[in-house]
Parts: structure tokens; C-alpha cells; sequence
DNA sequence: TTCTACATTATAATAGTTCTAAACTGTTGA
DNA sequence: TCAACAGTTTAGAACTATTATAATGTAGAA
């Protein structure tokens, strides 16, 4: 609502318009100080409790996609019916609930780094990740 | 095609009736000494280069439904338009080539073992598994 | 203000996956 | 041996996340 001017000279500074869809979901995504994960749909949800003025769900996708290839957003490989981004570009890793279907946060620094002894030549690598499955004991 | 009384045996211990669909997929998945990864559509294509008798959709998701639960396949977490399985149910890692679109296993010695320091009270882990996404140099 | 490229939108299309319900088959045990 | 039943297969419909389409709207430059 109020410092929108910070979202608009971000959107301006990487080529993007500074229409009044993005800067409203960019309020939804980064005004915020903690970084969470979600679901087109649990951003769908976020966008109409916020506001009054309908988003179009192809402006969601669109805007997303813009984002997370600006570098904005992450997407996280889960095997799901639907993609999982996070707000959080930092390096870092994740537990999957699989009991609550929840993505958690793992520091970088709570990860020993990952040492992979071999490579694929002509390829170089773009990311490294780390995901563990956790369930509830019993 | 010739002894299939291993994959019979292997069926109906874990309680699946061993119908000549599932025995089919058997031989398609297992009868080979090279692990692979597949997609629902790579496996259809490989039942119909196979025999002539059509196995339908159906089945074939059912069946490798079955065969992941009883845990003679397993599902790799890669974020796709498709799930991808993998016959290769020992502790592995993956490259993932965004160019070919392509699994490659990481044996487990190449990787140095993943030292998480961080828990989650109440869950215990499932599976630690490292995805390493590569692209073409250039 | 006018122009234009970029953006939004409703809606249709696409595609992987799951569901349905009818037909079929493997197994059991009388 | 064979009926009976539960499990399985099947074609096709339904579902759902995502992408494409194409008409309308708008931000920013001149
Ligand atoms: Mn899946
Ligand atoms: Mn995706
Ligand atoms: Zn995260
Ligand atoms: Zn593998």
C-alpha cells in the first residue's frame, strides 16, 4: 500500500512495467520480512484477501513466471500435481513434510556443503539442492 | 518373455495377482541388468514396441502405482509437466539436464554423505535425496 | 496528447493424470 | 472341476494445473 516506490523501481529496473498487478502481488510477495513457499493457488487465495480488484489468473501465472526468471522467485522441485515456488532465492535446502504436504526452510549453513565426485562433461552445473522427505515418528 | 516365474513369484508375494499386463510391465522395467529412468509415456512406448497386445492407460498407471508402493519403483522429484520414475530403488542422486530433459544417476560413492544439521521434532527422515540441475556450456 | 509496445483479461485449449463403471480374469474352496 | 467372488483391465469421461489466444487496456516515450 504505502512505499510501492521501492517494488516500482524494481520492476522498472529489470525491464518489467510497473503495472498496478504487480506491484499488488509483489506487496503479497515481498513486503514481508519472512519468505514463505506457495502454490499458484495459495498466491490466487492471498491475492483476494488482499484486495478487491480482481488479479486474472493468467496475470498470476504470468507475473510468476516474469518473477522467477528475473530471479525473484524460486521454483522448488517437489513431486506434486502443482509447482511450489519460494520467496526465499537464497542458496538453501528443504525438508518435505510429506504427513502436512509443507515445505520447511534449511539453512545453507546447516548443510554441510555437498561434494558431487563427478561430472558430465559439456554440462555445467546450475544448481545443487537437497531435499529430505521427513514423516511424522510413531 | 521366458522366465517369468520370477516376476509371478515377485507379484503375488507382495500381493498382486500376476496378470499378464503386470508381468509385462515386469519384463519391460526389470528385465534388463541397466537401471533406468522413465515417464508414463516412455513406458507406453515401450509396452507397444513390445508386444502387439495393447495394454491401456489405465493399466498402466495403475500398475506403476502398485509397483511404487510395494517400492520397486521409485519417484524422482523433479518439477516437470510429468512424473518421472526410476527403477534404480537403491539410495542414489540425479543429474538433471534442462537441455535433454534427461535423468542421470549419481551413484551414492560420488556423492559425499549429506550431513544435515538441523531436525525437526516430532518427524524423522525419510529420504535424503540431491538433485544437481546442469546445462550446456557455451 | 498521441502512439506503440507491453500487459491484462476472459476464455479456450492442452495435456497429464485420475475416475467410472462395465466387462473380464485369477484364485479359492466346495 | 467349476461356480463365485474379489481383484483387474478397459475405454472413455472427468478433472485440474498450466499455457495459448486474441481482444482490450495501459504505461511510458516522444
Ligand atoms: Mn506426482
Ligand atoms: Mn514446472
Ligand atoms: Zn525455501
Ligand atoms: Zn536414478
Amino acid at each position: 500500500m504505502l512505499n510501492n516506490s521501492h517494488y516500482i523501481d524494481k520492476l522498472r529496473s529489470s525491464g518489467l512495467r510497473p503495472t498496478k498487478q504487480r506491484i499488488k502481488i509483489c506487496e503479497i510477495l515481498f513486503n514481508t520480512e519472512k519468505t514463505f513457499h506457495f502454490t499458484i493457488n495459495d498466491l490466487v487465495k492471498k491475492i483476494s484477501k488482499a484486495t478487491n480488484d480482481k488479479i486474472s489468473l493468467a496475470t498470476v501465472y504470468n507475473t510468476v513466471h516474469a518473477f522467477k526468471k528475473k530471479g525473484y522467485l524460486k521454483e522448488i522441485p517437489i513431486n506434486s500435481d502443482q509447482s511450489y515456488f519460494d520467496t526465499n532465492t537464497s542458496h538453501h535446502h528443504h525438508f518435505y513434510d510429506e504427513n502436512q504436504k509443507d515445505l520447511i526452510d534449511i539453512d545453507d549453513a546447516d548443510v554441510e556443503p555437498v561434494k558431487i565426485n563427478t561430472r558430465i562433461p559439456g554440462k555445467k552445473i546450475k544448481s545443487v539442492e537437497v531435499l529430505v522427505k521427513v514423516e511424522d515418528t510413531e
